[in-house]
Formats: structure tokens, C-alpha cells, sequence
DNA sequence: CTCGGGTATCGAATCGATTCGACTCGCTAC
DNA sequence: GTAGCGAGTCGAATCGATTCGATACCCGAG
């Protein structure tokens, strides 16, 4: 050994991870060289690498520590998606589950692994602010998480909105809510319909559940609830709207029982996803009413739910899962420095059987 | 300035992204302290924490690099979720949200985050080897990916399996799923059934169907359907078995109508999760089977699964949600250095409306 | 008046790799 | 005969923080 006597040797200590400096030592090779060894950039002699590999095997040593990589490199191989919900909410949407399906494939085919963050009340610790990412995919986020965002803005983190708000630095994948739910509205009117109520995502972080009145609409910034209210009301201005605490079946059966109590007069319910679109029907054959003669129900989203029911809704179809490969492509690509355009999506009015003329 | 003009300042540049020394060159402090006043860690004076921050701002400096903390501190807030299937798939499965959902909760209150690993085909780059964890979850993985696991094992990363073949250094979560089934079986033995058929989950990683043969039994590794094949079995030595391409309710539907052809003679199929038990039901309908009367149908798992069948299944429930926690948290306990012991769970037999005597 | 103890701060070592420039060979081409 | 080149290797700087031990200071107790 050409080691001098004066530096702590961890020679055979059985119990400390080993290192690549130590694999270098026992290959009597440079760690420089053992790096490019294990890497594959640049150039290495055959049966160097050999010696390193099979040094690398008697000190069981798993390969490059992927934290000193990532400081070293700056970069960690992982993306984050962050989501407003708690992960148990989320994923009891299949729309989330659809876009994230898409998001993982395309990320996992470029080798980056996906990183899930919930913006959960901000926590000292284990948040947005300190986990390392290259960058972060934002579904549906609304202002209240800017402080984190910011932050890794700051640090210069590509940042992807998935139906976000716009914002300073950030790259958007939007869907055209507004005029999808205009083309549901008209279909409605076209039919004949004058008296019609929406049933609304969340309208804020609490999920409060409600009548949606004109202060808290004032008050709101959720996104893409707005949007979808927005392109109704281009068509019916006063229609009523109740707010559901999350895109789940009963809660479209609780909100279009409370909308149907309140409004005895609508015919026809414009649910903001096909899951509170199910809900109300559910709500409807349970208060005698027939869908679609008696109550027209529309729906959004064109998710796949088999079984659910007999009726086929009439939906707004979004391309949820290229919406998700979508963004994971411009994160992709801002990390490897190209330019990156925004993306629009349109949705398509796909005619079942749950919207009809009004009775008489 | 006190700094030598040898070294070379980045003061003034803007566009390079500010770094803890150059906050603290700012305030005026060293970067012990500037770290102190981040980390909050150690006694710093609150004028002296307050310039650091305002120095911070200036600079528009968005608090430690994670990748540095993590290299120093030798850990990242992240736990890894291992699964075999593709995202898509496992997302399906009500079973895998809902575990997800109980780890999540656990590891979001102890602050770590969740990144989600496919074992896919053990890529170059991305996978399992390359993401920086403190700790993994090893969801119902078979053999296959060994290698990528020794690598971890190797970095001294804590492993956690949950209904995993048992392995060297690794801790588990274990389900009754032999004796589950027996008492499955047993029930149907005792209602007078003798001829049963099983609908298998997956049995290799290509999601092979058909017909379960003693080779491919002989040459198959996975573990969960293994087992609770083997609970019917001691029941019924001979009960054929259709293997599906994947907990599904279509899968459980062509699985049956398959083992339903070859087998005529069947009264009861055990399937062995509660979705392929649906699609067992659906087939039976298409068949003009009634069931339970001329068909008794089992399922596995408990699955809260509303409105897609008018029948109550009866089933063996198992605490998922539980499952998920209990694994996270002996992560939480093995990273704390606490001694971790494995975690069995049971299950337990919920009779429902798909089980009854055989007719005649 | 001095000593003990707590508080605030700093310097320097350290975490474990990657990467750039320099250096040494052996060979070819002019 | 030597300039030029490419392959292979190495040394040293670097990534950006955390943390340990040392130091300086202030205050109260003895």
C-alpha cells in the first residue's frame, strides 16, 4: 500500500459501506478510473475494469452512491408529481390514476423514476422544499401551495402545470375545460333544456361541501372547477350550482339530491365529471325521476367506469393519458434543455344516453 | 468584503444559482451559522438568524440543496415502493391503492415522501440501483428482481417485504394466505361441494393465461397465488386452476368462462381476489348459471367494491390498509435503529350471497 | 476576583462521487 | 527522427451542504 500511515485506513472493516475509493484502492487503479469503470464514459482498458468490477464484488460494494452522484451531477433522476389530495383521495380517481398511468410510462422509458408529494399543509420537514427532484409535475394545484412552488422555482426546477394556474416560469398542459362544458351546455339547450344545475368538483383545499354562492365563488381559485362553471354559464348565466367534496359517486349523489331539493325545476344536471355524473343518477332513480326523459345528466371527463351503470353517459372526452405523457414530455424535455411550448388539449362531446329533450 | 480576491466570487451573477456560502458571505456569518439558522438545529442569536433569512431573500436563495443535505446526512426523506406491474396495472387494483393509501398516510406524517419504482426490466439507468432511498417496499415481489434488490441490500437500504418469498436481510409483512384459503375451502367443503375450480392471480411476470399446469406450477415463482392455490389444495388436492392475466374483472370473467368450459362439472369457483370473483359472477350470468345456486362463487380480499354487483361476495377479508401502515412503519422503525419484527396479519372469512349448496 | 457554565459563532473536516486537464505510452505518418 | 495522436490513467478540484470541536464572550455564584 502507498497509502500514507497517517490516513484512516477503513481496510477490512467488515461493517462500513464500502466506497468507490475503496474499490479503487483494492483494484490498485485511480477512483477517477474506477468511476469511468462503472459509468461506461470514457475510456477504460478491458481487463481494468474487470479488476475494478470483481474488487467491486469482494468488497460487496452495490455501485456509486446515488446521492454523492446527484450532488456531484445535480441531477437525481427523479420527477415529482405533486397533487393537491391526500394519495387516498387521489387515486380513488380514476381520472388521476389514468393521467399518472400515462405520466410513469413515458417517464419510466426515460429511465426517471416518479417521486409523489402531496402539498400537505406544508411540513417542516418532507415536503416540496426538501426532497431532490429535477423537476416537478403540478396536477390541478391551486395558489395555496405557491410559497413551495416558489421555492422551487428559485431553484430552478422545470415546472409542469397540469390544468394550473398560470404563473410566472412555469410550463402548462391545459385542456380546454371552458369550451368543452359550453358544447355540453349547448347540446343541453339545443335539446330544449331552460332550467339547469352543475354539481362542481371541490372549490377549495377544505372540500367543503355546498351550495355554491357568489362570495365564495369570489373567494375560489380553484381552476379547473371555475373553468368548467364558466363554460356553463356562458350558455345558462344563472344556473345554480352545487359544490361536491371530491370527484367520487356519492358525493355526485349527495350534491344532485341537494341541488334537485333546492331546485325542484331543473331538467337537466351538468355534472363537472362523470363520476359525480354517476352519482346523479344514482340520485335520480332513487327519487323516482327517469334519465333521461325526466333529468338530462352530463358528464366529463369519458372515463371508462364498466358496470356502473345501464345508461352510457353523455360525456366531454378528454385525452387524459396523453395529457399525462404530455407532461412528463415537456419536463423531459426542459431538463434536456430544449425549448418547451405549452400544450392545449380539446375535449369532445361523446353522445350517450343520459341527455334527452325535456318531458312536455 | 474580507474574502481574498484569489478566489474567484460569484457575488453579482445572477443567473448561477446562490448557494448557503454565499447567503452567509452576505449576512455577514459563516456558513456554520448561516446553516444553523436554516436547519434550526443549535443556538443562533435571533438577529443573527433574521439577517441570514433576509440575506436568503435577497439572494433568492430557496433554502438547503437537498441533494448536499443528503449526501452529508446520509439520508433523503425518500422511501421507495417497489411493484412488479406497470403503473397502469397496479393502479387497477383496488387492493394496491388502498395499501398505498395506508403507507402513504404513515410516511407522510413521519415527513418522508413516496417514490414509486416499477421493476421494470432493470433498466441502465432509473431504476431501483440509481434512485437515492433510505428505505424500500418490496410489494408482493417475486424472485426476478433479486439482483436489483441485492444491490440494496447491499447499501445497507432497510427492505421491507409484504407478501414477498422471504430473503436474506429483509423484513416482512406476511398474510394468512394459506390457511385464508383453506378456511375458504373449508366452507365450500362443508356446504357440500366437491368439484372446484380456482382463478389464480398472475403466475409469471409476462402475465401468462391459461390453464395452471404441474410444470408450469413446478417452474412458477410467485408467491401469493402460490399460496393460496395451496390453501385450496389442501382441500381439494385436484382442483384445476385458470390463471389470469392480472386482478381484474375481465380477467376473472374469461378465466372463468375458460375453466368453466373445460370443467362442466364444477359447482364452486374459488377465485383468488374479490374482482376476478366478479368477473366469475358476471360469466356465470352469461352462462345462465345462477349463483349461488348453480355456482357458488369465493373471493379473496375484501374489497369495498360498491354498486358493481347486485351480490354480497363472500369472500376472505384481510386489513389492507393495515397492511400498508404496518409496512411503512417498520421502515420508520428499522431507519430509527429500532429492532424491527416481522408483522403477520389473517384474514377472515365474511359470508356473503355467492355461496351456498350445490343444487341437487 | 475567579471560575463554571451556557450561548453564539466560526473553521475545518467530511459525505462519496464526477470530471477536467495533464501526463505517459506506443504507434503511425510525414 | 520527430511531431501528432489516441488510448488509458491519474490528481486535484468540485458539488453544497452538515457537524464536531474550539473559541470567545457574558453572567452569576462562590
Amino acid at each position: 500500500m502507498t497509502t500514507p500511515a497517517t490516513r484512516t485506513i477503513p481496510a477490512a472493516d467488515e461493517t462500513a459501506r464500502p466506497t468507490l475509493a475503496a474499490v479503487a484502492a483494492r483494484a490498485g487503479v485511480s477512483a477517477s478510473t474506477a468511476s469511468l469503470a462503472f459509468s461506461g464514459a470514457g475510456p477504460v482498458a478491458d481487463d481494468t475494469r474487470e479488476r475494478v468490477l470483481a474488487a467491486a464484488r469482494e468488497l460487496n460494494y452495490g455501485g456509486p452512491d446515488p446521492r454523492a452522484r446527484s450532488l456531484r451531477t445535480g441531477r437525481s433522476g427523479i420527477i415529482a408529481v405533486v397533487m393537491e389530495d391526500r394519495i387516498r383521495d387521489a387515486f380513488r380517481d380514476p381520472m388521476v390514476v389514468a393521467m399518472l398511468d400515462g405520466i410513469a410510462d413515458e417517464l419510466g422509458q426515460a429511465g426517471y423514476s416518479l417521486l409523489l408529494l402531496t402539498d400537505s399543509d406544508d411540513r417542516p420537514v418532507g415536503g416540496l422544499r426538501d426532497a431532490s427532484m429535477d423537476a416537478a409535475l403540478l396536477l390541478g394545484c391551486s395558489t395555496d401551495l405557491d410559497p413551495a412552488v416558489a421555492v422551487l422555482s428559485q431553484r430552478q426546477v422545470p415546472l409542469i402545470g397540469v390544468e394550473a394556474r398560470e404563473r410566472e416560469g412555469m410550463h402548462r398542459v391545459e385542456l380546454d375545460n371552458r369550451e368543452g362544458m359550453r358544447t355540453g351546455a349547448e347540446h343541453l339547450h339545443a335539446l330544449g333544456h331552460r332550467r339547469v344545475g352543475v354539481i362542481t368538483l371541490p372549490m377549495d383545499r377544505a372540500h367543503t361541501r355546498g351550495p355554491f354562492t357568489r362570495e365564495w365563488e369570489a373567494a375560489s381559485d380553484a381552476y379547473t372547477g371555475l373553468e368548467r362553471l364558466a363554460g356553463v354559464r356562458e350558455v345558462y348565466p344563472d344556473a345554480p350550482a352545487e359544490v361536491a367534496a371530491g370527484s367520487l359517486i356519492d358525493e355526485g349523489h349527495r350534491a344532485a339530491l341537494a341541488l334537485l331539493r333546492r331546485h325542484p325545476e331543473l331538467t337537466a344536471i351538468v355534472a363537472q365529471s362523470d363520476l359525480l355524473a354517476l352519482g346523479a343518477i344514482q340520485a335520480a332513480d332513487e327519487l323516482g325521476l327517469t334519465v333521461p326523459d325526466d333529468l338530462s345528466v352530463l358528464g366529463f371527463d369519458g372515463a371508462r367506469i364498466d358496470g356502473l351503470s345501464i345508461h352510457r353517459l353523455t360525456t366531454l372526452v378528454q385525452p387524459i393519458v396523453e395529457k399525462g405523457r404530455a407532461a412528463a414530455r415537456m419536463a423531459l424535455a426542459a431538463l434536456a434543455g430544449e425549448p418547451v411550448a405549452d400544450v392545449f388539449f380539446t375535449s369532445e362531446l361523446r353522445l350517450g344516453t343520459t341527455t334527452a329533450a325535456p318531458r312536455s
